[in-house]
DNA sequence: TAATAGCCATAAGATTATCTTATGCGACGA
DNA sequence: TCGTCGCATAAGATAATCTTATGGCTATTA
């Protein structure tokens, strides 16, 4: 057929051995393997590309011409297979991850960070979007992953896993009255008479929140205030200005430094699904991959967690 | 074994076709021979290249990576074919000739001319020198050819072949008495008795003259002058200070412009057989063998003239 | 000069790569 | 839900390539 590298790659080693069987010998194949490689390839090119000299040969003028094109050739086949080498390997790539708000605030950075110290050379990009505009890009490759706390979206493309349940506890003011010693456990009734600071209607928080008392028959009592920013509202109960409903991602550092603290709360538990979205497992490529690992690593999945749409299977 | 020319030729049609189909259609092989290929490719670089989609591949990041490598190959290849095309065609090459001095000074200028003018591309260089550096940069590859007047080398590398008898003729000025109208035609002794202009002791070619004498029992009786140079040798004889034996491919603008004429000489022809040296025929490049085809077209070889060692056969 | 060793070319047979035809399986559109 | 499109797979055929054995030519050595 035409002129392959594997050709070129003979006919270099010969003429950088300076023979055709001391080529053969370096290069692990018999003699005639080279004899009629190169003698294939001097019929296809209609040119004598060495010179048969009694001891060894030499390479004519246009075997010269070739060896140019042939070292060039076998240069930037390496240089090809070790970028490729290098993307299998982690060395080179690009992650582009996008998430909703407070996991992109609160959680992302960390792992991200940890992810940049495993593998320095990924090229990282990270965005903070609504859930619609992720799952847009998702399905036209400009993310790789994303990480969202509203609905998954019903795209059969695209792998939705809950990775993790999000628990989301009234906090208040350490020196609230309900959080004195001698003070007793709330219950849910109670925690609703308390002045709530929320989000806006129409937040998926607040609609997340709603939607759980109302199936409890209870409803907030006291919204003193309204604020479109969570971390307006954990400053706003940290001044004491009343109570209020977050993500327990969102104040571990104030629960430390005793900023905030969480009410005690009895017989009710508010979780929502964290999902991981991203294309299904065979056209993932190695930074994703290794992504996900890390996230299924410090978030063990839960196991039938994965929504998908209905399979004639 | 390893990654060639055709696994990225096939990757990069599909790539450019968008689906595996398509660019099996459109290079002309079987769709499975595509998949296969482009199969063996991602198994052997340890990745995914395509995104199976339902209708038609996308090309993953590693595939764009590699697609780019994979163009660049393919045009070094093709520049490569191109290159060596140019050589068999001879638009592209080098002819180095080497000749001594009246070769080069009078017959080979209107050669290169013709050659030239037919392969205008070919990088044409030529050197005037004696035999023995001739010989020299032919066994190392300076000259593809040679032209001399000396004997041949003793070496069977190089091919030597006869393609030209010299005749040697004696001239005189156009008014010479030998040359009045009721003048006899000369004898051999006669000549020998003109006053004779001739070159140094040592020349190639008045040794030829002399031993060619020294065989008929003559030597020249009156040598009025001895110089160096066959250009001042014809001048002094045009200037009337004696006669001379030259090569005939000296003097033919000379005979046309009525400024020096041949003596007619009886029963005695001096010729010296110009040799044609170069590579055995195994070993010549287009250009080299371009040249030898002119060189025989406009002066036949003659037929067993070829001068080899002894061989076993 | 003859014998010898080194090196490339060739032949025959075995092995490996690659292609083609036929078919399966999943995805998309009506 | 059913065809249709498109890639994957299997099996058999073909072509490319390798290896071992051998021959011829060249250069070296006695």
């Amino acid at each position: 057929m035409g002129v392959n590298l594997n050709h070129l790659f003979l006919f270099r080693a010969v003429a950088e051995a300076g023979g055709f069987s001391r080529a053969a010998e370096r290069i692990h194949v018999s003699q005639p393997a080279i004899s009629m490689q190169v003698g294939e390839l001097e019929a296809q090119l209609g040119l004598t590309l060495f010179h048969r000299l009694g001891r060894g040969v030499k390479l004519t003028a246009a075997g010269q011409l070739l060896l140019g094109y042939a070292q060039r050739l076998g240069a930037l086949a390496v240089e090809a297979e070790r970028a490729m080498a290098e993307v299998r390997g982690l060395c080179r790539g690009r992650l582009a991850i996008g998430a909703s708000t407070t996991i992109g605030v609160y959680l992302l950075p960390n792992l991200l960070g940890e992810y940049r110290r495993r593998y320095p050379d990924i090229d990282l990009q990270f965005d903070i979007a609504n859930t619609e505009d992720i799952e847009r890009r998702l399905a036209d490759g400009t993310l790789d992953a994303g990480l969202t706390e509203g609905l998954p979206p019903n795209c059969d493309e695209i792998e939705t896993v809950v990775f993790l349940r999000d628990q989301l506890v009234p906090i208040a003011r350490p020196d609230h009255p309900r959080l004195s010693a001698d003070s007793k456990v709330l219950n849910l009734r109670q925690l609703c008479a308390e002045p709530m600071i929320v989000r806006e209607a129409g937040s998926g928080t607040r609609e997340v929140i709603e939607r759980a008392l109302a199936k409890r028959g209870e409803k907030l009592q006291r919204t003193t205030m309204v604020l479109g920013n969570t971390e307006a509202i954990k400053r706003a109960v940290a001044a004491g200005l009343g109570v209020a409903i977050v993500s327990h991602l969102t104040i571990q550092t104030e629960l430390v430094s005793g900023q905030l603290a969480i009410l005690p709360l009895r017989g009710f538990e508010l979780t929502r699904p964290l999902h991981r979205l991203c294309w299904r497992n065979r056209d993932r490529d190695p930074a994703t991959l290794a992504f996900l690992a890390l996230l299924d690593q410090r978030y063990p999945p839960e196991v039938g967690s994965e929504r998908r749409l209905t399979h004639k299977s």
